[in-house]
DNA sequence: ATCGACCTTCCAGGGCACTGGAAGGTCAAG
DNA sequence: CTTGACCTTCCAGTGCCCTGGAAGGTCGAT
C-alpha cells in the first residue's frame, strides 16, 4: 500500500516539491520512505506535519525553531512548554519591532513634512539633499 | 597637500574601512585618488557624503536607492522630488508593515493566551502542539 | 634592521527560506 | 516507440549589507 508521492503532498499541502526536498534537508521532514525507483512514498502523517510547520511560520517562528518543537515531539515530550516559551519571546521581539517601526514612521513622516513645506532650490551641495 | 586615508575617514564617519571600500564598489562612493603607495586619499567632502548615506540608511533607505539619489545629485540635479517620492514610498511600506506586524502581534497573544489557559496533556501528536 | 600599525587586493561566507536549472531516470497513455 | 509528466540529485543563486581572513606592501618610529 503506497502513499503519496512528492507532488501530491505538495500539492495538498500547498507548497512545492523543492519546499518539501529542502525541509527534509534540513530535518523538518524525516527521510521519505521510497519507492522501488527511489521516488519519495509519503504516508498521511506528513501533512499533519506540514500543518504544524505552516502553523508555526504563520506564528512567524523561524525554521530552526519549528525544527526544535518537532524534535522534542519526534522524542515523545509534549513540546508545549517550549512552544510557550517561543511565543513569549516571539511577543518581545514583535512589540520591540512595532517601536522601532513606529518611530521610524514618525521621523520619515517628519521629514516628508519638511519637504512639503520647503523649497527645492535651498538643498546645497554638500546636503545633496536638505530633504532627508 | 594630501588629505585623509581610509582609517581615519572610517573614523571620522564611524564605519569601517571594510564598509568604505565596500561602499566604492558599490558604487556609492566615488573612486578616491591614491597616494603614490597606492593608499586611498580622501578629501573632506567624502564626509558630507557619509553622512548623507547614513541620514538615508536612518530613513530605512536602501544603499540602491541612496545611490541613486547621488546619482542625480552627481549629476548636478536637484535630487529633492525624487526623495520625497522615495520618502512617499516608504511611509507606505512602513504603514503596511506596522499593520502586518500588529496583525501578528494579535494573534500571537491569542494563541499565548490559549496557552496560558489550556492543559498540556490535551497535546494530541496530530497537532504537535495544540497551543501552535 | 625591525616592529607594529596601517594599507592593498581578492575571495568567501552569513543569515533566512527557498528557488532555478541542468542532467538524467521512470512511468503510464496513445 | 514516443511523448510528456513526473521524479531524482547536485550545485548555485537570490536579496541585503556587510564581515572575515589570507597574503602581501608601506610607513614611521625605535
Amino acid at each position: 500500500m503506497s502513499g503519496m508521492r512528492i507532488g501530491e503532498v505538495a500539492q495538498a499541502s500547498g507548497t512545492t516539491t523543492k519546499t518539501l526536498r529542502y525541509y527534509e534537508e534540513f530535518g523538518l521532514l524525516p527521510a521519505a520512505d521510497r519507492t522501488p525507483a527511489g521516488y519519495r512514498d509519503y504516508g498521511l502523517d506528513v501533512l499533519d506535519r506540514l500543518d504544524f510547520i505552516g502553523r508555526g511560520q504563520a506564528a512567524g517562528l523561524t525554521l530552526a525553531q519549528i525544527g526544535q518543537v518537532l524534535d522534542i515531539r519526534d522524542r515523545g515530550q509534549a513540546p508545549c512548554q517550549h512552544v510557550t516559551d517561543l511565543l513569549d519571546t516571539r511577543l518581545e521581539v514583535i512589540d520591540r519591532q512595532l517601536a522601532e517601526l513606529a518611530q521610524l514612521r514618525a521621523k520619515i513622516a517628519d521629514l516628508r513634512e519638511d519637504a512639503a513645506a520647503g523649497d527645492p532650490a535651498t538643498c546645497s551641495p554638500e546636503d545633496v539633499c536638505r530633504y532627508l
